[in-house]
DNA sequence: CTGAAAGCGCTTACAG
DNA sequence: CTGAAAGCGCTTACAG
């Protein structure tokens, strides 16, 4: 840190006040009725001695912060990682200063994390993937009329939320199957673990179940322990399994997890999608390039990035009309080769027939 | 920012003046001789009132800044991100506060990035994946005294740098081909690209072929241009291109190429490693859990990143004997299936025999 | 148009 | 043991 030059040090070389460097420096010359001739002059000699305002003392000054803890769960997640790519990377081009911290580099220790952000005064927080509501709580401290985004969060009382419809999700992904004929479908889903988003996502495929005239009971789910960065085998796994209780139709957790599926399935010599389809959810790039192209549900991770900024962005200018607010971004089927359907507009004309029947 | 408890909300509700306070909050109440008592009755009341040191200010006064700047090109990219996460956690757990950037965010734009991050005091700086040699000058200005460690980025002048050794990463794999009676290898290189690690790769594989009594010419190299998150399909492309060309064995510039690579081969009916060998390089957690088990070379994500920490921190502790410094982490080749070695210790003894011959 | 002065929240000698 | 004072680098009225 020590010789960063300074304002007063572009003061003493121009001959200047402290204080009309700083005017001309923050671009109010102007407003301050400073010639340009001197303006220019301070902008040269700022330039040549590499002058940059000191971020630190212009926060304390001021009161206003650029920092942004932007705090979630990405290790080896790749869709919480581009959610969390695409958030950071709209905030610094609007001028803030991203502090990034991943849970999972506390593990269970939550309260460190929290402690250690709570030492530097922020413009406002995003928080993701923050599902068990007793951290909720722990926020509060934090967050005092600033703003504070969760992310993918549950169901947090009394914050602005912005997240992903798991319900439609697992609605889309469902009801496209029984479009195309499937009739036992199984759904694998994470066991010993009941937050809301996972809830959701149960309740959506119960959803297209019942709108097709089918119950849904035990035998519709498989429960899987998911670890970072092993989907991909656990899919592997998880379908050799699976192909003995013979389902039509299997829905994967993500998309690394459906490829596995189809692999399993492929070497055990069952042809996806004519002897079983199978349904991913994200929309990875790998996902349009496994061997059967994956049909899968879109997570818009930019869509979700853009309305967190956004909303966070109305909550600094002071708008605070409808907090807490809820923003559900809806997902989207991608329909490619992995259930067997002939193309989005085949597709909604069978749709349109089994409506009429 | 408004509101947050200052010292003096503390120093007021405990009727001791602020210096005594922040003697106590700095744990330095022994030293000046403060009663227990006193002692412990401000430290109730500040964790009554949520006070913590706004490191701002503290940053100000000491001129000791905790912020550290990591950047680093890690879009889509799961090798640079596991090694990026790594660094940001221990510095994390050892205090600091990480700003994190992409250049990936810029696009072109390095300046801007580099501007912005210098408007924040620094404790230091970590800078990864920086392979043009014109963007190493312009650290420089950024760079005044304080640990700037490079890391995984060509061959800067004057700057610490810690890297793992791509000379050794194609050296093991070739070799591990070699010795395993493979003849005909091709390489898959990214085209149009020449940086120093790059090089460093095409070296390493030379020298193994070299040792094996092998020339080496463009009927080698399989030039590639691959983009971050489809590599897996760049890989299909590939070996569909390749097979025409029969090479008996194809190192593949990383993992998911490599078993994109194995995907291709085996749908035209080739068996991998009987009638083809593919080695990856990184040792991605899908290496162990695609159709053929891949042998790889671990790039040791952990080991570069805690080196990368003890150096900066060696350097912010005031120790510069050394510098600059080069740390070159050699990486680890893991056996698995994918190229047909019937396991380590196998090998070695045929590398033995092959040594007499 | 320009400059002197106060103060953001803290730490650090130094005086009592 | 405790407190008054200066100052880190900046911004912001306000006086000239």
């Amino acid at each position: 840190m020590e010789g960063l030059p300074t304002l007063r040090d572009v003061a003493r070389k121009s001959g200047l006040a402290i204080s009309t460097v700083s005017a001309v420096c923050r671009g109010k010359g102007a407003f301050y009725h400073i010639s340009p001739k001197t303006q220019a002059r301070v902008l040269r000699i700022a330039e040549a001695i590499g002058y940059r305002p000191n971020q630190l003392a212009v926060s304390l000054k001021t009161g206003v912060s650029r920092f942004v803890p932007v705090l979630g769960r990405t290790y080896r997640v790749p869709i919480t990682q581009e959610r969390q790519h695409n958030i950071a990377q709209l905030l610094t081009q609007q001028g803030f200063q991203v502090l990034l911290y991943d849970f999972h580099w506390f593990d269970r220790q939550e309260k460190n994390l929290l402690a250690s952000v709570r030492e530097i005064p922020f413009a406002g927080l995003i928080v993701s993937d923050l599902n068990e509501p007793r951290l909720h709580q722990e926020l509060w401290p934090l967050w005092r009329k600033v703003p504070c985004i969760l992310v993918d969060s549950g169901q947090p009382a009394g914050f602005d939320h912005v997240y992903l419809d798991r319900h439609q999700v697992a609605y889309q992904a469902a009801r496209h199957l029984l479009q195309h004929g499937y009739q036992r479908i199984v759904y694998t889903i994470p066991e010993g673990r009941n937050y809301w988003l996972l809830n959701e996502r149960r309740r959506g495929f119960i959803k297209a179940m019942k709108e097709f005239g089918k119950t849904v009971g035990q035998e519709n789910f498989v429960w899987v322990n998911p670890k970072p960065g092993c989907s991909y085998q656990l899919g592997l796994e998880i379908g050799q399994k699976i192909i003995r209780n013979r389902p039509e139709a299997v829905m994967a957790l993500n998309d690394q997890l459906a490829i596995g599926l189809i692999r399993a399935f492929s070497e055990k010599g069952l042809r996806v999608p004519e002897d079983i389809a199978v349904v991913g959810s994200e929309n990875l790039p790998e996902g349009q390039f496994c061997q059967v192209h994956l049909t899968t549900v879109d997570f818009l991770a930019e869509k979700v990035a853009t309305e967190v900024v956004n909303l966070f962005r109305k909550r600094l200018a002071g708008d605070w009309s409808d907090f807490p607010k809820k923003i559900v971004v809806s997902p989207q089927i991608v329909v490619r080769r992995s259930c067997g359907c002939l193309g989005q507009k085949t597709l909604e004309v069978a749709d349109e027939k089994e409506r009429k029947q």
